[in-house]
DNA sequence: CACGGATCCTGATGGC
DNA sequence: TGCCATCAGGATCCGT
């Protein structure tokens, strides 16, 4: 499910809600992805001062007092969601639900990751700097929506890869938070098809996909994401952007600038669109 | 090293 | 209604 878009408006609706909350209990649901790393029970006590944000990737800074006690990087895989629930009066901890694979009950309010398919994770690392957190976050590449995505180095980096532009851009290794809506979508407004070698894409065009990248996640994150199934932000709120696609899940429906039908083909065993008429080679 | 494919898991959907 | 096949927002691991 969730892209840059759909994991930044989650990170959005609880990050100040949770802030500065003391951890009161944790608890485990079915294995997720990876085991958690730590004992459950050793998150008690320790104070979440807040949510960031690297690529798919939410990372909750934890304390222990003053003094800082690691981070838990939470993955909402394919079909995660998290859910905030402040305390209302008189409310009370109730069971985990199915696909509740981890809650973090709080003084301010109760978290919980929701995920059928299970691909998701929540880990304990020590530091930022610790082998696990490097694991997962060290090979990722810069972030999308900041100064340090470049159109010029952008550009240089395509020229070394031997694949096809949409596969580069879910390997998330160049730049991050670009999953399969995403990418078809900015591979449109770019007019390039999802099949050009990544390493033959002209600078010009390069600039325009780049700004593709830049616009579509930017105008995602405003409109809440995209909800196809179950995706809802941790206030319980859908997203909108889907209604704005031009070419996902469009196949056999005509381009919206052209008419042309929308084609469907496969690419890594993930399913690419996009418009034969608009997008050139 | 870089690439392509199989793989983890559950649920929704459509054809027969 | 049931049964089966296919597909789904991700990304790691393994073989070549």
């Amino acid at each position: 499910m969730p892209e840059l878009p759909e994991v930044e408006v989650t990170r959005l609706s609880f990050a100040s809600q949770i802030a500065g909350s003391t951890v009161l209990s944790a608890y485990l649901g079915k294995p997720l992805r990876w085991p958690l790393q730590c004992d459950v029970d050793d998150l008690k006590g320790l104070t979440v001062l807040g949510v960031r944000r690297r690529g798919k990737y939410l990372l909750l800074d934890l304390a222990d007092g003053t003094n800082p006690a690691g981070l838990l990087l939470m993955h909402l895989g394919m079909s995660g969601s998290l859910h905030f629930k402040a305390w209302s009066k008189n409310a009370m901890r109730t069971a985990l639900g199915k696909h509740d694979h981890f809650e973090l009950v709080t003084h301010k309010g109760i978290l919980k990751l929701n995920d059928p398919r299970r691909f998701g994770a929540v880990v304990f690392a020590p530091s930022e700097q610790s082998a696990i957190a490097q694991k997962l976050l060290g090979n990722l590449g810069v972030e999308p929506l900041s100064d340090s995505f470049d159109a010029k180095q952008f550009h240089a980096e395509l020229k070394r890869k031997q694949t096809s532009i949409k596969q580069v851009l879910l390997a998330g290794e160049l730049v991050v938070g670009v999953g399969n809506i995403y990418a078809s979508e900015a591979l449109f407004l770019a007019g390039i098809r999802p099949t050009t070698s990544a390493s033959k894409i002209s600078y010009p065009r390069v600039v325009k996909l780049h700004a593709a990248i830049q616009d579509v996640l930017a105008r995602a994150i405003v409109k809440g994401g995209s909800t196809l199934q179950n995706f809802s932000s941790a206030k319980g709120e859908n997203g909108y952007f889907q209604l704005e696609a031009n070419v996902y899940d469009r196949a056999g429906l005509p381009c919206l600038v052209c008419k042309t039908p929308i084609k469907r083909i496969v690419q890594g065993q993930r399913s690419s669109f996009y418009c034969p008429t608009c997008q050139k080679p």
